[in-house]
DNA sequence: CGTGTCACGTA
DNA sequence: CGTACGTGACACGT
């Protein structure tokens, strides 16, 4: 870490222009997926941060509207706090209920009558009722796509675990009751349960008590949620991304992704045959059974009865990770190896193939889930099942890949990725010339770093030097060190601090950039992205080595990580909007990290891709230009490139 | 049944 | 001793 922590001379901290930043929020007052956090009546200015919380307002009585009362009480309710109480789960959803909590009056309605059940529905859908929710993406919208299809919730001016994300990424639960506790030191009993699914029998009053007092604690904790963001310059994130995400990604999880069950099911198969032969072949070379999925069998049977060289201590034993495998391959030539190498691959293959099957609908389509505050830097992630780590690197992969097909009544499917995204963003920040300058010329961009750091001709350049500056160059961004280097690229670590020294000297803005940043983050306690996301990072003052440079490695990449991320929500909100605003049929399915998905409705081909192009290339103005690459296939495997 | 560890897929 | 995730099998506790 050394040569990156030399003090440096006031470094400009925020690499944005307040006015490039505002100038980008204000191109984001989308129609289709507006938010109304303008709508909030604001105190009078921000509190001071810190601020101890405003005594909780006493819970009114309850009032239970039911029979067909719901519109007329209702009709008055134009800024609310709303608890949305149903089932949801497996793909089908009910709304049972709401609490909803306006000036001073606390209100319960059952929907278990058509009447209330539609003024309900009305009430939610009504962009002109300014509402504030807690997670509405969660049980919220999906219970109300579930059980109503395309319905939405418009108005939403706040929400609460969103809000609390920003305000404090990286915790472990943004449940109401966790994010009570954490703003206001009070806890809510309400009628989430653990899953954060709610359920509600809208006939038990006990039950829509709960719902109250959640739509209650949501009321309370929604004004010091407002104040804190206002404070820390993240209300507009929170408007103009987080809140229209949220509707964006409820549509996407509903589309989902089609997938040939016909296809994943041989897949299964084939990949089950591969295994038993692996394992089959294991035992015969080691004389008897033994579960190849089990590391303390495998520690038993390589280093005691076969007497192989211990590898990297682990907390159990003796590390039996591919890399350590593959060594041990190299220097022993123990065929017993080569099997398990090979029923590792397939069979993590097979785990893939085999949880997607059980997970598509009756129409073959599966459906993610995508958290919008699980990821501390900004990223989004996915979840049952998780349709950011599909294979891609192997042929084997690949055909996992193959597996997701345009779904009925569309052309095809097409991926939109950033080419190079995070080294961007370097060249961006750190306002390297010679960086800047690598984008601008050349064809190969870590040719033609690599060029400048060896100090050749572009054309001169071999594979070997490309290698290593693209290992160096996408390192930079994790916060390597010397020796990790010399670990991936294998070479000795003075081989490797060699190159960084060489590297350094010839991108110097790069290295001043990285110095800043762990410098002003220690200074502040957080680092900040390019629209304000912040991740706080208490650990830079730890007095244990090892916290401390861990935190040092987040702070580095969490700038570059969180504003990909941040550029590519802006990038999926901007097209989801193009496309609704030319009228287009095509929908975006999936999102992974730098990388679209949609779905092409026939003959809108030509128009999506040049809708993808211009509205990811256009979704951020750095000082070098974005690159997109786009793809077109009838599967995601085709549409890659 | 829940929890921690290991291993491994993606960006 | 390079960041960020989610998943499943195993092992061990309850």
């Amino acid at each position: 870490m050394c040569p990156l922590m030399s003090p440096v001379e006031s470094l400009e901290w925020r690499e944005w222009s307040r006015a490039e930043v505002e100038q980008l929020f204000e191109s984001l007052q989308f129609s289709a997926l507006r938010s109304r956090v303008d709508a909030l009546p604001h105190g009078s200015g921000a509190a001071p941060a810190g601020v101890s919380p405003a005594p909780a307002s006493p819970m009114p009585d309850i009032e239970i509207i039911k029979d067909g009362k719901a519109a007329t009480a209702l009709s008055k309710v134009t800024n609310a706090a709303v608890a949305v109480g149903g089932s949801w789960s497996a793909g089908r959803g009910e709304i049972a209920g709401v609490a909803i909590s306006a000036e001073g009056r606390l209100l319960a309605i059952p929907t278990s009558d058509d009447k209330n059940r539609t003024a309900v529905f009305d009430w939610l859908g009504n962009a002109d009722v300014v509402k504030r929710l807690h997670d509405v993406k969660g049980p919220d919208l999906a219970a109300l796509t579930q059980s109503e299809g395309e319905r939405i919730i418009d108005g939403v001016a706040m929400d609460t675990a969103l809000a609390a994300y920003l305000d404090a990424p990286g915790a472990r639960s943004y449940s109401l009751d966790d994010v009570c506790q954490r703003i206001m030191g009070s806890t809510v009993q309400q009628a989430d349960d653990a899953n954060g699914q709610l359920t509600l029998d809208a006939d038990d009053s006990t039950q829509l008590q709960d719902l109250a007092r959640a739509a209650h604690a949501i009321g309370e904790v929604a004004a010091q949620l407002e104040t804190r963001l206002e404070t820390e310059g993240l209300a507009p994130l929170l408007r103009d991304i987080e809140i229209p995400l949220a509707g964006l990604l409820s549509r996407m999880e509903y589309a989902g992704i089609a997938v040939d069950r016909d296809k994943l099911k041989a897949l299964s198969a084939e990949f089950a045959d591969a295994m038993r032969r692996a394992e089959e072949e294991a035992h015969r070379i080691v004389g008897h059974t033994f579960n190849l999925g089990s590391p303390k069998q495998l520690q038993e049977v390589l280093f005691v009865e076969r007497g192989l060289p211990k590898t990297k201590k682990i907390k159990t034993g003796y590390t039996t990770d591919a890399e350590a495998l593959q060594n041990l391959f190299v220097s022993t030539h123990d065929p017993v190896l080569e099997q398990l190498l090979a029923w590792r691959d397939v069979s993590k293959l097979r785990q893939t193939v085999d949880g997607l099957l059980p997970l598509a609908d009756e129409q073959g389509r599966i459906h993610t889930t995508f958290k919008q505050t699980a990821a501390a830097t900004g990223r989004l992630s996915s979840s049952d099942p998780n349709l950011q780590n599909i294979p891609i690197r192997t042929e084997a992969g690949r055909r996992i890949r193959a597996c997701f097909v345009v779904g009925e009544g569309y052309e095809s499917l097409m991926t939109a990725d950033y080419s190079q995204i995070e080294m961007r963003i370097m060249a961006h920040v750190s306002a390297d010339d010679g960086l800047i300058e690598a984008f601008s010329e050349g064809e190969d961009v870590h040719s033609s770093v690599a060029a400048k750091v060896f100090g050749v001709q572009e054309s001169d350049v071999d594979p070997e030097m490309r290698r290593r500056i693209k290992a160096m160059s996408y390192g930079l961004a994790y916060g390597l060190s010397a020796y990790g280097l010399s670990q991936q690229l294998r070479i000795s670590p003075a081989e490797a601090q060699d190159l960084m020294d060489e590297y350094f000297t010839r991108f110097g803005g790069v290295r001043d950039y990285l110095a800043g940043i762990v410098e002003q983050a220690r200074k502040v306690g957080y680092t900040e992205t390019m629209l304000g996301r912040r991740r706080y990072l208490p650990d830079l003052s730890h007095d244990n080595r090892q916290r401390r440079e861990m935190a040092e490695r987040m702070a580095l990449n969490a700038p570059i990580q969180g504003t990909a991320a941040d550029i590519v929500k802006v990038a999926m909100l901007r097209v989801a909007e193009a496309i609704s605003h030319q009228g287009l049929a095509s929908r975006l399915l999936l999102q992974v990290h730098d990388e679209l998905v949609v779905e092409v409705a026939p003959g809108e081909a030509p128009i999506v891709e040049a809708t993808l192009r211009e509205q990811m290339a256009g979704a951020a103005k750095l000082r070098v230009p974005l690159d997109v690459s786009v793809g077109v296939g009838a599967d995601w495997q085709s549409a890659g490139h």
